[in-house]
DNA sequence: GTGGTCTAGACCACA
DNA sequence: GTGGTCTAGACCACA
């Protein structure tokens, strides 16, 4: 699974959301798989139901899962609205990289930092150290 | 001059903030040269005089402009802010790697990324569009 | 027989509901035929027998089919429930027309839609797909 | 305006989402209006802010409206989110009339159907009653 | 047991 | 003032 981190800002509902998509990226959950209850992953982290919900709402918006009324949640088997999400993640980093260059930085400085970043080891050091409750 | 898009949900003393930044980096303002007035500012963009004063103060507080009192607020010649400023650029592009890395794209593809906007000529303004308000 | 969509979000009960009374609509059961005993039904579709057992029991209420103690259940003869089933499905056409009417269509447009489906060949099916639980 | 039903099982948040979309059909409101706050419209139907939030946040995911902090939420000047919905409801009514032929009602019937409903004087006659609260 | 909706009320950032 | 997030807890339909 992936953690929270309640002190970040980051608003817990997000971190749901983008904690399962990371996991579907990496292939540790796939279509069909059921997702643990809300309530199951409220107590799991400590935090509101409501707050889950909300994060579950978020991905069967998009796609990702799917909610069956009293039996659960699922991811879903169709990866049309993951691949969107993936589609939106390069938008993004492109966003990103322009704005970097509208602040003077090279091509060169900004692949530096990209292999900077892909030979850390696996865990991003900065993010996501615990969830304390 | 730089426009506001207040659908982005980025805040809007942050566009300010940015802006400034933008045009001090690729030289479009230098140092010495005044600042628009708050009130002017305000009015051009149809906002809060509050909100502009607000993005002085940040703009301050960085090194990147100075307020004289009566006169108003100029461009600094320093580099003081700037280099904070590049440095704070770096580290959000750092970021914006590590979250596309979590969502499986390659440092192959975040590196063709980086040369299609840097082929692309000046104008990678396709966002931001206007300030309706 | 007909297939349960576990990702359309319209209750299992129902489904099961509606795809006997379209068979009994499109003739392919019929009146004195035997039912599926509860159990082998939930089984084929990976179900609780409750929901079953439920949907049976809106179909009796419904007169669509009638159950003999220790026997089973049997599609019913007589066309009682038929046409009240009828009578609801002119409702929800009517519900649906209103809608769409609501958001902007035309009448024109609408008995265009109509004319296209039933221009179509049978296989109208293109949704519920499996039930994959 | 519109009106909510709270007694007819109808989701408030769905009736508040679907009320702003019939309106915007409509041209009752068009872009860059501002949109009622959070609060006041929670005030004027006796619901929960919540509530309302929750619609306005289903609203700007579908890109009908969109929000920004400390000003208000506004009517989107971009159709997209707005098309996108029509479409669907095209859908939802191809449906409805694959449901229909299926339980053996002819295209002549629906048509006829179609023809009542949109001679009917303005106000559904069944729908949406008052607010009692 | 499961997900879904709603209220009540606190607290935050932003303008 | 505005929208946004979260907790706490009730209640519902469904399986």
């Amino acid at each position: 699974m992936f953690q929270l981190d309640l002190k970040s800002g980051v608003p817990i509902c997000d971190q749901i959301v983008n904690g399962f998509i990371k996991l579907k990226a990496l292939g540790l959950i796939s279509g069909g798989e059921q997702m643990p209850s809300v309530r199951s992953l409220a107590l799991k982290f400590s935090i509101n139901p409501n707050t889950v919900q909300k994060a579950y709402a978020v991905l069967e918006a998009q796609g990702i899962i799917y909610s069956v009324k009293g039996r659960g949640s699922f991811v879903s088997d169709d990866d049309r609205g993951h691949s969107a999400v993936i589609a939106r993640a390069k938008e993004d980093f492109c966003t990103a990289v322009e704005r970097a260059r509208d602040l003077g930085l090279s091509a060169f400085e900004l692949k530096e930092i990209v292999d900077g970043v892909y030979k850390t080891p696996k865990s991003g050091h900065k993010e996501e150290k615990n969830a304390d409750g």
